[in-house]
RNA sequence: GCCCAGGUAGCUCAGUCGGUAGAGCAAGGGACUGAAAAUCCCUGUGUCGGCGGUUCGAUUCCGUCCCUGGGCA
């Protein structure tokens, strides 16, 4: 029998939290098998931040075993390739003990890159990485433009003159394997990297995706940035700043704490605004999770307030196949 | 009641020496392979407060009325 993989995904603040738990409650309780929740949003990695991930905590936990959560700190950022390593790992090791996994989260592009896998390419040395950080300091974007011209000019087709980041990972790749970026997009869009109904893995999945009508999902993201507030988003912050951290590191550059940073600073007039800035981002954020995910197929779509009935009864066929 | 400032996009505002208007933000759509809650791209949006007048032509000038803010009474 195939191992059981239950993905749970939608934007922000959709209830992927409550729902992954309920699903893990009726598969112990109902269908008399271990479950067990695996992560999958990229800033639940770390440690140091709760509040703004909105990470679900002990209580809501509620006893189910939950993995890839507080396994880095925020001075050694996660990356998707990190991600697959542990990520595999995890999952593996709980089929190994014939529990069901529960994949949860919201981030597609991790999402995947584990099930659909990731171009093979060595971590880039440190110095290679400066170097590139460097020049595009000294002399901008031009030599980059330039040095795909000559040894990645589809790269050039397929990226915007100004998505910086990704031209010089372009050059880094290159620089890395000597192979052209463009070309392994090219075979691995082969693959389909939308369609989840082949993976490269011999599991069994099944997609749930949560999502509702956007008024009252933005009325449901208003009163979560204000409870972040209350239950000390800027105390979290501060407590950061304490323990000697640069307030740099790229997860702080997330929503939540982004703002809450400016708002230390004094760049909003009250926080009321903050908040208002923090559901806003939000919303946007939401906005183009829902692109990513748009795209993906197969998967099951339900309401997260009104359908978990229905969630409970597909798990049931889902597991009895 | 009088004086002043203002009323232009969903919001904040710019502008038109008279030829029916534009930025930022918001919104809508999209891309995405080692930062992904990041990064990047595309797209509108208007009775230019109402009514009259002058003019070939008024959002722009004039009159009047209404509304908002400030000051004086």
């Amino acid at each position: 029998m195939k191992n059981k993989l239950i993905v749970v995904s939608g934007p922000t603040a959709s209830g992927k939290t409550k729902t992954s738990i309920e699903i893990a409650k009726h598969i112990e309780k109902t269908l008399n098998r271990r479950a067990a929740v695996v992560n999958f949003d990229s800033l639940l990695f770390y440690k140091e931040i709760s509040i703004g991930t909105a990470k679900p905590t002990m209580e809501e936990r509620d006893g189910i075993e939950h993995h890839m959560i507080d396994i880095e700190s925020i001075n050694s950022p996660m990356n998707a390739s990190g991600f697959i390593k542990k990520g595999e790992e995890a999952i593996l090791e709980l089929f190994k003990q014939d529990k069901v996994v529960i994949l949860v989260g919201g981030s597609a592009f991790y999402l995947r890159a584990l099930l659909k896998g990731m171009y093979e390419s060595p971590t880039a040395p440190k110095e290679l990485k400066e170097g590139i950080t460097e020049q595009y300091k000294n002399e901008g974007i031009t030599p980059f433009i330039e040095f795909l011209k000559i040894n990645d000019p589809q790269s050039l087709i397929n990226l915007h003159e100004n998505d910086h980041y990704r031209l010089m990972r372009a050059v880094e790749y290159f620089q890395l394997t000597g192979n052209k970026i463009s070309d392994k997009k090219k075979e691995h869009d082969q693959l389909n990297p939308y369609d989840f109904s082949t993976i490269s893995h011999p599991w069994d999945v099944l997609h749930f995706y949560l999502d509702l009508p956007k008024d009252e999902h933005f009325e449901i993201i208003k009163k979560r940035t204000k409870e972040m507030f209350d239950q000390g988003l800027m105390d979290e912050v501060k407590e950061l700043e304490l323990n000697g951290f640069f307030m740099t590191e790229k997860p702080l550059a997330s929503i939540g704490y982004k703002e809450a940073l400016e708002l230390k600073n004094g760049l909003f007039e009250n926080e009321e605004q903050c908040i208002e800035r923090i559901a806003i981002s939000t919303r946007q954020l939401a906005k183009a999770q829902r692109t990513f995910f748009n795209k993906i197929t197969p998967k099951e779509s339900f309401n997260p307030i009104h359908d978990q009935g229905k969630i409970k009864e597909r798990v049931t066929s889902f597991l009895k196949e």
